[in-house]
DNA sequence: CATCTGCAAACTGTCAACAGTCTGAAGTCA
DNA sequence: TGACTTCAGACTGTTGACAGTTTGCAGATG
């Protein structure tokens, strides 16, 4: 939650960073949501920095693509349309087809044991798991895909699009409650496939994992459109 | 070369826009070299601006991975090793076959045309041309894929990796007299596959396209490593 | 002559204030 | 009553100033 200490005496990091990493926080768990509206003054004032920091936080975040800024009318997040869930899909896809071939060819033992670690929790916590810890679970694992692939790139934009895909994912366990059995098997299938060392099988599985999880989620006509 | 006019009364686009596109056309054109400082108060003096504007454009350019921002230290224009050529082509084939893919089903009239007028330059200059002139061209090129591909996030992801593109053209531009004569029938081809309507035909094309330019750039060993 | 210490200049991180712009509501008129 | 005008409030874009940090050089010391 504070990974600074208490906030006294010089900061360790900059107070930019600070406030960035209240505002992800913020976003990924829900307390912001799309079509809310950032005010500068009301940022600095709750979170004890003056207004520098705070554009500076918000100027990242419109960078990825998380907020938009309109001229002289603020900072809003950014409303999701069904358009929206698709070019966040197919850039997914794209990317992480891309990741997968690669850490199929650099994965360590230390990866490897964070995949188990990870497919463990799934696998336990079947049946009795709440929507927002098995989204937690699938963003990791696919958090070791990215950093096995070491291409600085492709994880930067990864980030870009993470907060928005787990959006998608909440929303899709939230109307499947099927979401903790299918989770396990599918990440088995996904971990099998990296660690067979073989970059098209990993290719493969993974477009398959993504457009399964995409037919599911574009079923349902919950997101609203421009 | 400048979209406001002469920067004189009220700015119809904010100063911080206008530093940004100072400096991309200075990164593009090799007028700041990797390595390079940026200072703030040098910049806000020579583009008679305050330092707000120019820290916003900054922030802006670091989250694209163009300069890096250090602690007390200020921004640096990003140097470039070997690995960064990889990171760039194989992060540029993946978003860009998948552009391809989408601007197959997607051309309009116009994109086509500006296609062709591109395509007619591209034929003129064909023996006597600049090497700065042959990237201009070449990426007005693949902006109109990008365009017609319609898909805002892919779009942003290739803005922040155009510039890096650009320089690594020109470096292969420099290195290789031959340029002028193997840009016209490449993208001729590519034209035509674009237009075939075929989405499948597009991205095999495009691939080709860029492993072709990727080769002949890793082939000398100019870029420093680590 | 080499190394270490101390200082000064420059720069970054942060803050407070000013001016211009947009929004929404109160007030006016047909 | 309804539509248009006016105005106050709030917020953003921009600026200049202050404090802390880093760097490089000059001088002292072995």
């Amino acid at each position: 939650m504070d990974s600074n200490g208490t906030r006294n005496g010089p900061p360790r990091t900059s107070l930019a960073d600070y406030v960035l990493e209240v505002l992800r926080e913020r976003l990924a768990t829900g307390v912001l949501q799309p079509g809310d509206h950032l005010a500068e003054p009301e940022l600095a004032e709750d979170l004890q920095v003056s207004r520098g920091p705070v554009r500076e936080a918000l100027l990242t975040l419109q960078a990825e693509g998380q907020i938009e800024i309109r001229r002289h009318r603020g900072a809003f997040v950014s409303v999701l349309t069904s358009d929206d869930v698709e070019e966040v899909h197919t850039l997914r896809e794209a990317i992480e087809v891309l990741a997968a071939e690669r850490a199929a060819t650099r994965l360590t033992a230390e990866h490897i044991a964070r995949f188990d670690d990870i497919l463990e929790a799934m696998k336990v916590t079947s049946g009795s798991v709440q929507p927002q810890e098995a989204v937690r679970l699938d963003l990791s694992f696919h958090d070791v895909i990215y950093e096995a692939a070491d291409h600085l790139r492709l994880a930067r934009v990864w980030q870009s699009i993470r907060s928005q895909v787990s959006f998608f994912l909440y929303t899709r366990n939230v109307n499947f409650p099927d979401f903790p059995t299918v989770g396990f098997p599918e990440h088995k299938e996904l971990r099998d496939a990296l660690c067979s060392g073989d970059p098209l099988r990993a290719r493969q599985a993974t477009a398959d994992h993504l457009s399964g999880a995409y037919t599911r989620l574009s079923q349902l006509d919950l997101p609203p459109r421009t």
